[in-house]
DNA sequence: GTGCTGACACAGG
DNA sequence: ACCTGTGCCAGCA
């Protein structure tokens, strides 16, 4: 085969499936990274983090977390506004001003 | 090639 | 509940 020219995509097929992985998750749910890789078949939690961090902006990127259910740092105060919009279930810290978490057992959205 | 880093996960203590 | 170490896999200096 020869002379392929050019970018045909512009993001590599690994980095596109897992952002329509994230793109298909309803809101006031969530998958974890590990999910969304064990449903690619590819990858592990780490690569799914990598996609995520360079082009999670043009997804609902809140809707994909750590499987401690802590918030992501840095962006916890955005997050924390999508899930009280949505109605993402949370469990709140024992002391006034903790951040919450996110209550995966009920958040975990087992589509699919 | 080697080694460190990272939007992770899990087992121990 | 917290912190630490280990396993994991890809990217980058």
């Amino acid at each position: 085969m020869g002379a392929m020219a050019g970018p045909t995509h512009s993001l590599p097929e690994y980095a596109d499936r897992v952002l329509t992985a994230a793109e298909v998750i309803p809101p006031g749910r969530v998958l974890t990274y590990g999910d969304i890789a064990r449903r690619l078949g590819e990858g592990g939690p780490r690569q799914v983090g990598r996609v995520m961090a360079l082009y999670g902006a043009a997804v609902p990127w809140w809707r994909v977390v750590r499987a401690d259910g802590r918030l992501l740092p840095g962006h916890e105060r955005r997050a924390l506004e999508r899930y009280r919009a949505e109605g993402t279930p949370l469990r709140d810290g024992t002391a006034p001003g903790d951040m919450p978490r996110l209550d995966l057992r009920r958040a975990r959205w087992d589509g699919g």
